[in-house]
DNA sequence: TCTTGACTTAAACATTGGTTTAAGTTGTAC
DNA sequence: GTACAACTTAAACCAATGTTTAAGTCAAGA
């Protein structure tokens, strides 16, 4: 049996927020002591693993909630549950992939200032003439990654660090 | 030049949505006509690809403020500028591979619940003569991970779509 | 017995990220 | 010239996700 404080320790959440999840819902299954406080069964911590996962994933406590609601009421909704599952699967399958593009722009970026601070100044991306970024320097930089076999050569900037010594 | 209406197309987002942008620090760069309209240049558009990578990225309004603001400071932030992009490159990273981590959990339960549906019931899992389950059934997930050639063969479930017709 | 620490609740508060509303301005099309 | 659509602002409002506060309960140890 656990206290509230230990299901903080262990997830590294406050009690604050596991009391919060409760009057949203999200633990029905956690009983009490005779004076009130909240007693965790061991087989409890396989429903707090699932949230647990489902709140980074991102998933809203109303949803958690919902999915939670389908668990109490047994084998019936096994079903449900599954497709419950398969759609956030799907979900964060396409926020991973999301975040990976946005990752290969910041990559981009961080190319574009690499190569600024080597050359001292923004002005070598602009296009002759003009105080704004030449639109073909993008695609140079992709030249450049689909040539190149370490893409930290590409973008990691070496700081010749002699420190503040 | 961009009126907010067509920049608002082009990013998916409401006008509303760009004006509070505007009002936290997010576009110090954008003209007004003598109307006081906003007037975006074509050049606003690195800008704003890039404020759209950072909070598509998960990044607060105030930290992309702060990363537009070294932006208007011109040629002696540029080191400043790569670092931020730096340290955001990590933090993605990071976050991409904690998702990657729920992403792997979530198919563990999807394997759970299609198993629990074709047997219909939960309590194949659960250990014998109790109603919790077993702390053994992740174990045995991960063994036929290990030797299944195809992920979705092991945790999709086909279903018998007769439909409703 | 008394204190201490961990728990309980309800209700107020805070923060982030916007949306909505109300009132007004402007350029264009009829 | 008048109507209309698209813009402007400030301020109010909203939902989600907790945190904080105030007042109280309880078990264990000195």
């Amino acid at each position: 049996m656990y206290s509230i404080g230990d299901i903080a320790k262990l997830m590294g959440i406050s009690t604050s927020a596991i009391r919060f999840y409760d009057r949203q819902g999200l633990l029905p299954f956690v009983e009490r002591d005779k004076a009130g406080r909240r007693r965790f069964k061991p087989n409890d911590l396989n429903f707090i693993e699932v949230i647990d996962c489902l709140k980074k994933s991102g998933v809203p406590v109303k949803d958690i909630a919902h999915f939670v609601g389908l668990c109490m009421k047994g084998d019936g909704t096994l079903q449900e549950r599954y497709d419950y599952l398969d759609k956030e699967e799907e979900m964060l399958e396409s926020r991973i992939s999301q975040m990976q593009k946005q990752l290969d722009f910041l990559r981009y970026k961080k190319w574009y200032y690499k190569t600024s601070v080597e050359a001292g100044t923004e002005t070598i991306h602009f296009a002759p003439g003009t105080k704004t970024v030449d639109p073909k320097i993008k695609e140079q930089y992709e030249t450049e990654l689909a040539h190149c076999t370490n893409l930290r050569d590409l973008i990691d900037l070496k700081q010749n660090s002699a420190h503040n010594q």
